[in-house]
DNA sequence: CTCAGTGCAAAGGATTTGCATGCCG
DNA sequence: CGGCATGCAAATCCTTTGCACTGAG
């Protein structure tokens, strides 16, 4: 999905959670859209410094009310967000015990399909009804390391 | 394990951070290991009134920090804590998006040695010395579905 | 014009810490 | 006895919110 088909989904969900796409959210999409990883509210200050950091936290909660970006926590105290789902590919996280920073990867389709498969035979035995699951890598990363 | 062996090696294990196993922590303890999952500050605070808040939140870092417990954040606000992984056995966390509860599951070994392998590669590309995995479900759980 | 969005500053809530007291070693 | 653990209450820090102002439609 290229950075302006993102755009028009984006614009979409918006519209149909009956939200503007104003500049700063555009600002925080793209944001988000530069960074390798989910990133921190200050992360995302310090990379625009045009962004207030109560209009940050107060569009993030919005774009996430909309679809268009996810709240993770990770190991420290602070919430990263990334765009949805849908809007990127299916990926997990190397979370580095050191500096706490998280790059984003993937596993290849065969694992991937057969992950899900075991994973929805677990959930199975205990009536859970799996809506999608998380897989994060906790280590020493590159540059810590 | 048996509970008897957890406690010998939960003694061992504050032994070597020089700490001493109070009852408090020994509370503490039988608390994390009653649950089916990971417990809130709240809930372990909820199941023995004897604990003060303040003594369960230190508590928990002195444990934390002597390799006893572990800290995990989930979708909530709430951090939550559980006997440190080998204490207990390799699992995995099926969280319900809609009462945030937490509960333990496992996959079969042959899924969690390809899983391991797969995730050994991948994470060799980006120069990421891993140290443990995290798998958690997303959905819904059988009380609230 | 109108109303959602913005920005500042003050409030909120989970978590942490200072300090006097109690208890283990 | 000496020092760590405890418990209360006050302080911290990320995050949220009130309010007046600005700007898009």
């Amino acid at each position: 999905m290229t950075d302006h088909d993102v755009d028009d989904e984006v614009a979409d969900l918006l519209r149909q959670a009956d939200q503007r796409y104003t500049s700063s959210r555009r600002r925080l999409v793209a944001a988000l859209q530069a960074g390798d990883g989910p990133l921190t509210i200050t992360q995302i200050v310090a990379a625009d410094g045009s962004l207030p950091q109560s209009t940050v936290y107060r569009n993030l909660t919005v774009l996430e009310d909309a679809g268009v970006v996810t709240r993770i926590v990770t190991t420290d105290e602070f919430a990263r967000y990334e765009l949805a789902e849908h809007l990127t590919e299916h990926h997990h996280h190397l979370i580095c015990s050191s500096c706490g920073d998280v790059t984003d990867f993937s596993l290849d389709t065969r694992t991937e399909n057969s992950l899900d498969r075991a994973l929805g035979r677990a959930a199975e035995r205990f009536g859970f009804q799996v809506e999608a699951h998380r897989l994060d890598l906790l280590g020493i990363c590159a540059m810590c390391g």
